[in-house]
DNA sequence: TGCAAATTGTTGCAAGTGCAACAAAACAAA
DNA sequence: TTTGTTTTGTTGCACTTGCAACAATTTGCA
């Protein structure tokens, strides 16, 4: 993952968030931070700490839309978090840094760290884009099973490893995958009696081809 | 939509192109231009024409993963197009400007049109995260039924309006729901009989409620 | 204009999935 | 450790969905 102060000296760092008329905030554990972010076309960056951002459907359920760590951005620049089904919190003591993005982008004065921040910020947007079509190759495939794999296949791109191991835990990947936890607990017992994976906690064997 | 040469004169696009190092190719319609933009780490600008990008899944289907419009990008920068199962073909006659991302990155040289340059690729890489996170927000229903009012709901977005225009054929929309188009066509029935919705070719009347 | 191709609507059936409820296991905090 | 909370696995049942096959309609092209 991008890191938005990638190739940023500490010395430059400090100038550059004084160039962009930073502003920095601290927040305690389990803060709800909505009202500090949303007012406006905000890019926010987490200098130190964790945030997520939720989403509240019509039926009250919470889903967790993104945790955003370290040197991660979100804001309204990016999202529509100005929806009311909305809700950022903090998930540590966090810090954060914000920005106005008009203000940021209509800089006359652009040293070289500027152009390097703006170079992370890049990166950190096709990083999200990356993201989110793996999500959407994910949840087009029709059946449990074939979402369950495909996933799998992401976990272990690249990578000739057959052994995974899990971001999070069950009850959250099926929330990742959009399916019924109970059903999707069912076909990994029907995966793992078929013999074409292993599951140890968190940590999954497959036994199957990657084009499969 | 952003448009990339937004605020960029056209002499100053001459320049800016001039600066990119950017390459011109005209290609005939419907041509396979994969290996034409897929050997590097490319950002390429459809300056007239149009592009799709296709993916064929493990059982031979080609499905549309997006189409790109004249002032669009596309390009390993931003898609993993280099997987094999990736195909990009011409639609029309097209005009396609192809460009070094790391070449454009590192110049040192930066007038206002380059700024200029940067600012819009930005903001066409959050209409991109824009588009994606509405397909996720569609896709994470668990049912046709609510897959097609969330679609719905967004394609009439802010507005009042009861009407609406679907912008591709129900066997596209039962692609971007990822639903089998014959269930999809079962539960549209359904809902007219319900008399939530009233069908006209692509036009659409809702009788329903936002919060739905 | 007329023909071929693509899109749409419909249906029966089998299979897959959501849902609810519950027990077992794992985890966390006191 | 003990206790309470969360996660996980399982199962029956109703309902939804995918699939295949077909007719009707619309579209696009020669």
């Amino acid at each position: 993952m991008n890191n938005i102060f990638e190739n940023i000296s500490e010395k430059e760092k400090i100038k550059l968030l004084n160039l962009l008329e930073a502003h920095e905030t601290f927040f305690k554990k389990d803060k709800d931070i909505s009202v500090n972010v949303k007012d406006m076309d905000t890019l926010c960056i987490v200098e130190s700490g964790l945030v997520q951002i939720l989403k509240t459907d019509v039926n009250g359920n919470r889903t967790i839309i993104e945790e955003i760590e370290e040197n991660q951005v979100f804001g309204n620049s990016i999202y529509n978090i100005m929806d009311s089904d909305y809700t950022i919190i903090t998930k540590e003591d966090t810090e954060i840094i914000v920005l106005d993005y008009k203000t940021v982008m209509s800089k006359e004065e652009r040293p070289v760290y500027y152009n390097h921040f703006i170079k992370n910020l890049l990166d950190i947007y096709k990083d999200k884009i990356r993201q989110c079509n793996d999500r959407i190759t994910v949840l087009t495939n029709k059946s449990i099973r074939d979402k369950l794999l495909a996933y799998f296949n992401l976990l272990r791109k690249g990578a000739k490893t057959t052994i995974i191991y899990l971001p999070f835990s069950f009850t959250d990947l099926a929330d990742y995958l959009a399916v019924n936890r109970s059903a999707m607990s069912r076909e990994l017992t029907n995966l793992r009696v078929e013999g074409l994976i292993e599951i140890q906690g968190r940590k999954i064997k497959l036994y199957y081809d990657k084009e499969r």
